[in-house]
DNA sequence: AATAGTAACTAATAAAAACAAAGTGACTAG
DNA sequence: CTAGTCACTTTGTTTTTATTAGTTACTATT
């Protein structure tokens, strides 16, 4: 009638926690860009090369869904849509750095086809 | 003939290097409960529940063309094949630790349906 | 010895996610 | 009036992931 502790593994919890989000393509360099200042959609866009309109649509609002990024309309005339980091985005951004240089010093260089 | 440096940003390239391996569902979790210590296939299922043996597999090989992990076969009789992280691999452990506390004090919980 | 069970995979197929391209509605510049 | 930007949404097509079912080599059981 073990509950399942005596054994041992049962990966951590919170790690897999954080890859809910950072598990999905395109997550942590949206966050990663943000954590430089907020940006507009199409700066955005511009900011993260390779993504498109729908999938930045899309993960723009499960980030804000799960409150790591806010979503502030300001209505001009020229409409314009600011996205930025919440205290836990930004919470993020130093240890999105400490993989960058992990990646740099331990990940071969950028596999090109 | 500006070499695109004037403007602003081009996300960061180690960060998005980083990504291209952690982007990806499950190496993540692989390379945290690697972690812990050297497992073999089975245990490592075991270990990350969710995943399925096609796309373990996948992984790992993955995971091995990157030389975050390697693979040592132990030919037993009982043949044991023994995935275990390289110095590549232990390094970024302590990074994914710090996102599981990220993630615990951050993110909002376990979105069940 | 035949039957069932585990380990470590591979293969085939189904389902989900990502991508590319175009379209929408509001507005500005020429 | 035409063309262009912004912020998206919609519609296919392609890639990735997931699920299911083998396969080969052994071990444990009966």
């Amino acid at each position: 009638m073990e509950t399942e502790t005596s054994e041992h593994n049962e990966c951590d919890g919170a790690v897999s926690l954080a890859f809910t989000i950072l598990g999905k393509r395109w997550n942590g360099m949206i966050i990663a860009t943000l954590g430089k200042g907020p940006l507009c959609f199409a700066e955005l866009r511009r900011a993260v090369p390779g993504i498109s309109d729908a999938v930045l649509s899309d993960r723009l609002s499960e980030l804000a869904e799960v409150t790591l990024v806010t979503r502030s309309v300001n209505p001009g005339p020229p409409i314009a849509v600011s996205y930025a980091l919440t205290d836990g985005g930004e919470r993020l951004v130093p240890v999105l750095e400490q993989l960058g240089q992990w990646a740099s010093s331990s990940l071969p260089s950028p596999v090109k086809a």
